[in-house]
DNA sequence: TTATCATCTAACTAACCGGTTAATTAAGGC
DNA sequence: GCCTTAATTAACCGGTTAGTTAGATGATAA
C-alpha cells in the first residue's frame, strides 16, 4: 500500500545516493565535453534531473565537483590497470597485456578519456587537483609498470629502453588516436572510431610497441 | 593609366597593423592557456595593451579571433613542415628528418602546441574551424607524408606499415610528451622540459620511430 | 502525532563577460 | 583650415552563470 511508486526516478525524494551518483555521472559527461571552464552547472543539474542547488548540497562548489568527477574517472582506470599489474606474468607478456587492456579501457570509456585529457591539459595552468590525482592514481601505476620494464631490460628480453621515455610513448600511442579522431575523420573521410578501425588501431599499437620494446629476433613470438 | 595605388590603407594613430598583431599574439597566448571557453576577451585586450573594443574592430567576435589565432599557428607549422617535405631525400631520411623537425617545432612553440591541442580536443564537439583548418593545413601534409611512407614501403626500406596508422602514432609520440609534461613533472619530480630532457626525448622518439619504421637489419644504419 | 533530520527545490542575487555605442584622436586630401 | 576616414577608447548594457537562501517535503523514530 505504501509501495514506492515508480514516478519520476529522481527529483523529489529519490534515493539520495542515486541523486549524488546522477550528478557525478552528469558532471563527468559535461566536463568531458566542455572542460572545467566551459561546463555549465545548470547543464549538469538538468542532465542529472536535479535542481542546481543540489549540486551545492553534495559538493562544495564547481571546482570540487570537477575534482570528484576526476577522482571517479581516474579511480576506475586505476583500479582496472592495477588488477592487470597484479597478474603473475613475465615482463614481455605483462607489458603487452597492460597495453592491450589500457587500449580497451580508453576505447570503451570516451567520457573518461576526454576528461582525463582535459585535466592533463589543465595541469599546465596549475589545476588544484593535479597533485592529488598524480600521487594517488598515476604514481603507483607508473612505478610498478616501470619496475616491470626495468626487469625486462635487465633480463635482456627488452631493448635498453628508459621507462621514463617508454611509458609516455605507450600512453601517447593509445590515447592520442582517440583524441584526434574527429580531426582524422575530417582529414581521411573514414570514421576512426568504427569497431573495425579501432581493432586495426589496437593491432597497430601493439605492433608498434612490440617493435620498440623487444630485442631483435625475439625467441618467442609475443602473443 | 595610373595603376590603382593602395590608398594609404594604414598609418593613422599608432601603428594599426601593430595593434592587430599584438591582439593576435595575445589571443594565441590566452587561448592556448585557457581554451576557447576559458579565455577572457578582457584578458586578451589587457595583454595586448589595447582597449577591448578594438578586438571587435579587427575581429567579428571572440570565435573569429580564436579562428584567426588558429590560422596563425597552423599556418606557421604548415609552412615549416612543407619546406621539409620539399627537400630532395630518400624516404627513410625524409621521414626521420620530418619527425626531427616536427619535434623541434613543437618543442620551441609552446603556445602553438597548446593551441593546436586545444582545438584538436574541441573538434570533438564540432568546432566551426575544424573543416577549414583540416583541409587547408593538415590534408596537404598528411597526403604528402603518406606518399613518402608508401614509397618507402614499396621499395622494401620500411616495414609494411599503414600511413593512416603510422602518422598519428608519430604525431602522438612527439606531441604527447609536451602536453603531459606538467603531470610527468609531478609524478617523476624531474622537469621534462629542461633542455637535457627534451634532447633525451627527441632521441627516444627517433629511436622509437626508427624501430617501428625500418625493416629489421637495415643495410645502412639510418642517420 | 510530532519532532527531527536528511534531502530537495523555487526563487533570488551578485558578479562576470561578450559585445555595443558614442565620442575622440590623428592624419591625408582638397 | 576643414572634411573624411581610419584607429582607438571610456563607458555602458544585457544576458549568463556560479553560488545562496529560505523553506518545503518526506522518512523515521520517539
Amino acid at each position: 500500500m505504501k509501495l514506492p511508486e515508480p514516478k519520476s526516478p529522481y527529483g523529489t525524494r529519490g534515493r539520495p545516493d542515486q541523486s549524488r551518483a546522477a550528478i557525478l555521472k552528469a558532471a563527468v559527461r559535461e566536463f568531458s565535453k566542455e572542460g572545467m571552464a566551459g561546463a555549465r552547472t545548470d547543464a549538469i543539474a538538468r542532465a542529472a534531473r536535479v535542481n542546481k542547488a543540489l549540486l551545492y548540497y553534495y559538493f562544495k562548489d564547481k571546482e570540487s565537483l570537477y575534482g570528484a568527477a576526476l577522482d571517479y574517472a581516474f579511480g576506475q582506470l586505476s583500479e582496472h590497470m592495477t588488477e592487470v599489474l597484479n597478474r603473475e606474468l613475465p615482463p614481455g607478456e605483462k607489458v603487452l597485456i597492460y597495453v592491450a587492456n589500457y587500449f580497451d579501457f580508453v576505447a570503451s570509456h570516451p567520457h573518461f578519456r576526454n576528461l582525463i585529457q582535459m585535466e592533463t591539459m589543465r595541469a599546465g595552468q596549475g589545476s588544484p587537483h593535479l597533485q592529488r590525482v598524480a600521487k594517488r592514481y598515476f604514481m603507483p601505476l607508473y612505478t610498478r609498470l616501470g619496475g616491470v620494464i626495468r626487469q625486462g631490460v635487465a633480463s635482456g628480453e627488452f631493448r635498453p629502453i628508459d621507462p621514463m621515455q617508454f611509458i609516455p610513448s605507450m600512453v601517447a600511442l593509445v590515447v592520442f588516436y582517440f583524441i584526434s579522431a574527429p580531426v582524422m575523420k575530417t582529414v581521411t573521410g573514414f570514421d576512426p572510431l568504427s569497431p573495425e578501425r579501432v581493432a586495426e588501431r589496437k593491432a597497430a599499437v601493439l605492433d608498434f610497441v612490440s617493435a620498440a620494446l623487444f630485442q631483435r629476433l625475439p625467441k618467442g613470438e609475443p602473443k
